[in-house]
DNA sequence: TTATCTGCAAACCGTTTGCAAAGTT
DNA sequence: AACTTTGCAAACGGTTTGCAGATAA
């Protein structure tokens, strides 16, 4: 029981909560909460069975809350989050097929730094992202519908 | 009439729109559909008597399809738009009265090269945020209640 | 035992949409 | 006159919440 982070952050560990932490360390970039839930459900066992996607919603915000984890927004307004680990991550996405590759290192934190002091906010944090086609979808025809409706 | 728009979208010309675009264009930051809302109520005349918010909606949404709009989400998921310009725009914005300081360049035309090429990835666009607190938000107290509950 | 957590269903809120009336060309 | 756009109100879909029963400590 890796370092408790149940206890540090006065919650109580419930198979819920364990699975949902479980998901997210094995997950490479943001996940969506909808994403998290498949995968519980997919992974079956005490909690697959039996957790709800409240609880799921319930557990991603309050460790983000505690800073546990990052939150931010697709470009269609869904929520994602991150287990924010040493240092935080960035990504290219895939607007077609969805695949995601990381990004090494922060082009961001000198910016940060000049701009805190031209500006004087303080700066507490960003989002970036970034958007493209992968190189399967580039080539092949059609990975998804590319004509998509709605939110 | 500045280089008609509404034709060259094949759009008609309508008080609603025109207030839109208006609005859009003497806002210096990403705005949100009700944030062009309020500020068409506000301006009064033809289109304020008259303009509702799906109108709003629809005219952004038809202009950022025609690609004339940037469309992009804040960390809590609430769409934002902005006119598309010559170049694009990145700012830093306070978490705490929303106040938004305009960033000059874009940093990560470079990064985007590299990454285009070390990957395969054909890089379509990027966001890019900074949060932070602004001065006046820093030394006052409050600029507006720091709790926030829902969405 | 006690305070926290969960499942469920309903509420929320930003956004989209169906439809008939109004407006643009 | 032909076609597009609008206003309204209702639908949508992701996210949050109230509540009573279950659970961790």
């Amino acid at each position: 029981m890796e370092r408790d982070i149940w206890k540090a952050c006065a919650l109580k560990s419930t198979p819920g909560r364990r699975a949902v932490l479980e998901v997210l360390e094995e997950s490479r970039g943001p996940v969506t909460a909808e994403e998290v839930y498949r995968r519980i459900l997919a992974r079956g066992g005490e909690a697959g069975s039996r957790t709800c996607l409240s609880t799921v919603y319930r557990t991603l915000s309050t460790l983000a809350e505690k800073g546990l984890l990052l939150r931010s927004a697709g470009p269609d307004g869904v929520l994602s989050y991150q287990l924010r680990g040493t240092g935080h991550r960035h990504y290219l996405i895939c607007t077609r097929c969805g695949a995601t590759v990381e990004i090494g290192g922060c082009p961001l934190e000198e910016l940060e730094r000049a701009l805190g002091a031209e500006t004087g906010f303080a700066i507490t944090g960003h989002s970036l992202e970034l958007y493209g086609l992968c190189p399967r979808c580039l080539g092949g025809g059609d990975g998804e519908s590319p004509g998509r409706k709605g939110r």
